[in-house]
DNA sequence: CTATGCTTACCTATCGTTAAGTAAGGAGCC
DNA sequence: GGCTCCTTACTTAACGATAGGTAAGCATAG
């Protein structure tokens, strides 16, 4: 029954729960299309390569961080608390495919990706203490931010709003930043 | 040229290496064997199996940390600083083999090792906090492990004592602990 | 002679990928 | 309504490449 179909979309569910769960070099496009009741070449109708398939589910979440870096660095130097609040809310929200990049560094480097996302540290880094930061303040940026990343990932099953304090606490902590109850600036 | 050859050896250094450069299921028996300059059945002379081969290089690592805490598990209620400087020296040693763990974690559910490994960062939380931490102290000590962990991996051209000295400070800031100079107890 | 440490040659399975064909359903004209 | 035409959404079949793995043999040092 053709026109409209969902299949596109299936697809992509069903190849981001086995890419998470096992690999994406483990996960063959004929694992994918049997789990859908569809044929191999059926993949190559919707998706052009293997590649593409891959790209199309990592793509969207690198766009929407480089967006959200893009804007923190338009604004100047950031304020800690809010700068951590936004890492967190983005890293939650993606978790799942955070997960799976993050284990996926080398099918990042067949995409030509790789640069771009390990260069998300020095970016953040510089957004905190600016182009020059010294040891001391970079070895905090990376436990702070590293550790946001690591609680979105670690305590899965905390409620967003309770998980987002504590870890912003504990981030700013990392910092050196006493901790003011959510983000407000007085002049 | 038979009698002791050091093949085994080399053939677990080359593998070590592009293990960590491209990832352990993007590198093929071929690809090994003709950087040593030797044959494909020459490594199954000397590994039964690829398997064989992946887990000789993951074993020793997992056994060493495993040893490390099961010390400190022994010692009951850890001094933090002194643990987390533990922690800190065993990640620094072996920081190559941690990053290929870290980015290979499929290949250690392959292994059977996942749930040893995942199991790790319960156990160092308990070490600090007993048997039932709160939220709280569970994210902090996710921030402070994970960013010791971050730190060896992400500084690697730092001299280690120095980076030994920030990135326990800055564990331990996460923690809330006022950083007294390297490990001394006064009773 | 015997064990060690390989090599040559080969097998089988599976991978990503392509070519070619086809059933199902609008769209447009009569 | 019926006929043609095109697009959508696949299927069946097969391709070459490469993967892990094996069987059998040969050279060398002890």
């Amino acid at each position: 029954m053709p026109r409209p179909s969902d299949t596109k979309q299936r697809i992509q569910e069903v190849a981001r729960e086995l890419f998470a769960r096992q690999g994406v070099q483990r996960t063959s496009l004929q694992e994918i299309a049997d789990r859908l009741g569809i044929t191999k070449p059926a993949l190559y109708y919707h998706f052009s390569s293997r590649e593409e398939l891959v790209r199309s589910i990592v793509q969207p979440i690198i766009d929407e961080e480089e967006a959200f870096l893009m804007g923190q660095e338009a604004l100047g130097e950031a304020e800690p608390r809010a700068l951590l609040e936004g890492y967190f809310d983005f890293h939650y929200r993606h978790r799942r495919d955070i997960v799976l990049m993050l284990s996926e560094l080398t099918t990042l480097a067949d995409l030509g990706l790789i640069d771009l996302v390990l260069n998300w540290r020095g970016r953040l880094v510089k957004l905190l203490y600016g182009p020059e930061p010294t040891l001391e303040q970079a070895t905090r940026a990376v436990i702070a931010f590293g550790g946001l990343q690591d609680c979105t990932i670690q305590f899965a099953d905390v409620p967003k709003d309770e998980l987002r304090r504590v870890a912003v606490d504990g981030a700013c902590a990392a910092l050196g930043i006493e901790p003011q109850r959510e983000t407000r600036r007085r002049a």
